[in-house]
DNA sequence: GGCAATCATGAGAACGATTCTCGTTATCAC
DNA sequence: GTGATAACGAGAATCGTTCTCATGATTGCC
């Protein structure tokens, strides 16, 4: 259950009431390798015997993305995936094939960014970048 | 009706019939300043006395899509945004608050990618970097 | 510890974007 | 032209997500 005391702590940090139901999706999410759903998700945290709604899985990892907790991807159309990362910045390299998804730590766009945002007068408040490819396996 | 030609030969070159609907819904996406939805492009159309139905906007942007002649892009949830967009590879600058899009010509990324992707064992199909900021109109 | 105020939950309805269905209409090759 | 095929339109269906509202848990205050 290590998973769910550093559940609870991440949800203090941020001023949230680690309910129940907070920290089983909290640390369902920090268990998955991969991106997921609300939905699968929830079918996952039902299947195995936990009661709660699906209207409370999309509440919390709502507010948990708000919170910048999680991170809310939008690599599939129609839907959107969750995903528990570290603190820092990074970006996604994710497998066509079978969705695994690798952190890109060194992010080294920022100096470029500067340059041409000022150049058309904006200031930008942030970027996401998502490479798509296909791993070893799945080749 | 210059725009209307050259959707024809747009249509045309990727072998997809220039029906009377594709044209309109082609030429009218590429006199559009910045990225729109399905429903306000079919809005925009009626509003003007087109008779077309929404399925067939649906339809045609996805076709266009797939075919590579636009671009959909995913930066508000829940719905897609097309855009018309010249032949060469670019990245788009949205601003937050008016939605105007501006597009970055000069990608520096492949160099950094493929080295990258080379090291987590992935072949790279693709990349999408979308840069949000506030335009000077905004601010 | 009890109690009121507040917050979170769950079930299902509602919603909005998108896709599907199917009868009708337009287009293309001959 | 004509017949085969592809595209269209209207509305129903679908799917992910959010809302509603009655119920249950938690907190601060006495």
């Amino acid at each position: 259950m290590e998973q769910r005391t550093l559940a609870v702590g991440l949800l203090e940090g941020v001023h949230v009431r680690p309910t129940r139901q907070r920290v089983r999706v909290l640390a369902e999410l920090m268990g998955e390798r991969d991106d997921v759903t609300a939905q699968e998700l929830h079918e996952r945290l039902r299947g195995r015997g936990e009661r709660l709604g699906l209207a409370t899985v999309y509440r919390t990892l709502g507010l948990l993305a708000d919170e910048g907790v999680i991170d809310a991807l939008s690599h599939r159309p129609g839907e959107l995936c969750y995903r528990w990362c570290g603190e820092e910045h990074h970006h996604h390299l994710v497998c066509s094939g079978c969705h695994r998804v690798v952190e890109l730590l060194d992010c080294e766009l920022d100096p470029w960014l500067e340059r041409i945002s000022r150049a058309h007068d904006f200031v930008t408040t942030g970027h996401r970048l998502e490479v798509s490819g296909l791993c070893g396996d799945c080749r």
